[in-house]
DNA sequence: GCTAGCTTGATTACATGTCAACTAAACCCT
DNA sequence: AGGGTTTAGTTGACATGTAATCAAGCTAGC
């Protein structure tokens, strides 16, 4: 790895950081974590603010045991609940609760303000832009992927 | 925020996610962690592969609980010992052990090739600069910084 | 209809982090 | 020296994440 490589990475690794520090700080001082608020909101995009456990954990791009632990804790909470599946006895429902809607549209204009102040708002539109395109190129598959060739 | 910075800030949250799980894996088939492999890594380029406690956490970004407690786990694993700081009681030195170098020189290529394949190689020169600015940008101190005005 | 095997969540054991309280040593000011 | 204040590191209580395993329900082929 060569210097300017090697810069890039640190500097890669010290962005994660610094933005995520940020704005889970924010978060925390209306009383959620960054995971709480992306359950809500993402539970709160969805028909009748429901979706089954396993559908939400692939969505969010979560492992069901770390969903399904979330959801334990947030449900003790109250910010959500679960309601079985009629079409399958296994299965279940997570359905954000009154108080978990208000809870997260209490705590998006912050968090949205947040988000804004630590990352938006210091970068240029074009930075904004490249890094979108990060993002495509990172996800795009390689040859060499480490997953078993199909 | 509109669409563009929700894309963008999205997108640095898979970013992030998706870089940090695939050089994770692969330091973990080495037998190490990510926050292992850079306590041996900043420890082993100091004069002597020692450093006090918190200096070494500062230089980190570190509290000092955390490389604390890590450093204990490591200690117990042979990677490091603590040894009193002469020049100060309540200080202590780190220091790498001869098996903890080893463990670094056997994983640092590994590493190296690991971040160059799920990051270095699949961006362009012109996104790793762009990633540089965008730390220097990150790190800008601002008038609205939530840190008490000094 | 029955059974083998897959799927879905829940649970358990453990690794790792945080925060705040604590201990002890060093500092500093008189 | 003496006494309050800082600083270094540790630790307990707890929050959160992962991986392995479990139990129950579903389904396809016989």
């Amino acid at each position: 790895m060569n210097p300017d490589q090697e810069r890039a990475w640190r500097a890669f690794l010290r962005i994660t950081v610094a933005v995520q520090a940020g704005t889970a700080r924010d978060l925390a001082a209306i009383g959620l974590s960054e995971p709480d608020y992306e359950v809500l909101s993402t539970l709160s995009e969805r028909p009748g603010h429901t979706s089954t456990l396993g559908e939400q954990a692939d969505k969010m791009g979560w492992s069901r045991s770390r969903l399904s632990r979330h959801a334990t804790r947030m449900a003790a909470r109250g910010l959500l609940k679960r309601t079985p599946d009629p079409n399958d006895g296994r299965g279940c429902f997570l359905v954000l609760t009154a108080q978990g809607l208000t809870a997260l549209e209490d705590a998006a204009p912050a968090h949205v303000e947040s988000v804004r102040r630590h990352f938006i708002d210091r970068l240029t539109p074009a930075d904004l832009t490249a890094i979108e395109q990060i993002a495509r190129r990172l996800e795009e598959p390689q040859a060499s992927e480490d997953r078993p060739a199909t």
